[in-house]
DNA sequence: CTGCATGCAAAAACTTTGCACCGCC
DNA sequence: GGCGGTGCAAAGTTTTTGCATGCAG
């Protein structure tokens, strides 16, 4: 089916280095530094692929572009409100909101994602290198 | 600070009655029925207004555009993955989970936004009328 | 009158896609 | 050699913005 690819290797390589939840754009700019020729054209077919696989996640904030992250265990996001940052939750699972969800629902509830938002440590300490 | 505005009290009154959680492009051609000149700028700028005033609510679904929620009661909402219909779901509260997000981050959490996805009755049953 | 709101259009921001060529299998 | 992947550029989609004018207070 899918061939292999030397360009998707190293977007699944840069991204398993980093815990910052990079864009598409960010992700094109660090893998240009290998790839001289990279386009985004080829970033975005090949994160689209990579999260259909469900070797990668996107994460649709609503603010600003899509952001991808490369662990793929189960964890939970927060986005601070005032500088944007997107940090890794580690929580007990709440899976049993789906539960919840199901008896009210006339359908199939298949999972959910939820985003936690607030403000990060930086920000309220009001240092502003975030 | 702000005027009263014609056009914003019509995109309201227009959210109010609708339970589909219209687009904002939706949203201009229904509004533009009572107003013809109307601009889609101005539902922009009015969508974006209500919504920061807390009087309306912005659906980030991260799948197709923005959408908008006359009701800004605390409830939740599904998405269904095959018709992208998004419809309401009222369970009850499960903000413990933000208390529970707050023991595990550093810094201050101040809400959380949840989405489920799964299948809609009509989806389900393959009526093609969603 | 003064200034926020509007209409219009252009532009910005983000993402997808067509096509010719390249390189894996 | 055939077929999927890439680079490039153009186009698509969604949202924002500059500016002259209009209307509310």
């Amino acid at each position: 089916m899918t061939k292999h690819s030397r360009q998707r290797e190293c977007i699944k390589e840069f991204l398993a280095t980093r815990y910052d939840h990079p864009t598409a754009e960010i992700i094109y700019l660090n893998v240009k530094e290998k790839f001289p020729n990279l386009s985004l054209g080829t970033v975005y077919r090949n994160l689209s692929l990579l999260t259909e696989l469900g070797e990668i996640q996107k994460l649709s904030t609503g603010i600003g572009p899509d952001r991808f992250d490369g662990n793929i265990a189960p964890h939970y996001h927060v986005l601070c409100t005032k500088c944007g940052r997107v940090q890794d939750l580690e929580i007990e699972s709440i899976d049993h909101i789906d539960t919840l969800a199901s008896t009210q629902f006339d359908g199939k509830i298949e999972g959910h994602f939820t985003y936690f938002f607030g403000k990060c440590r930086d920000c309220l300490e009001n240092k502003n290198n975030c």
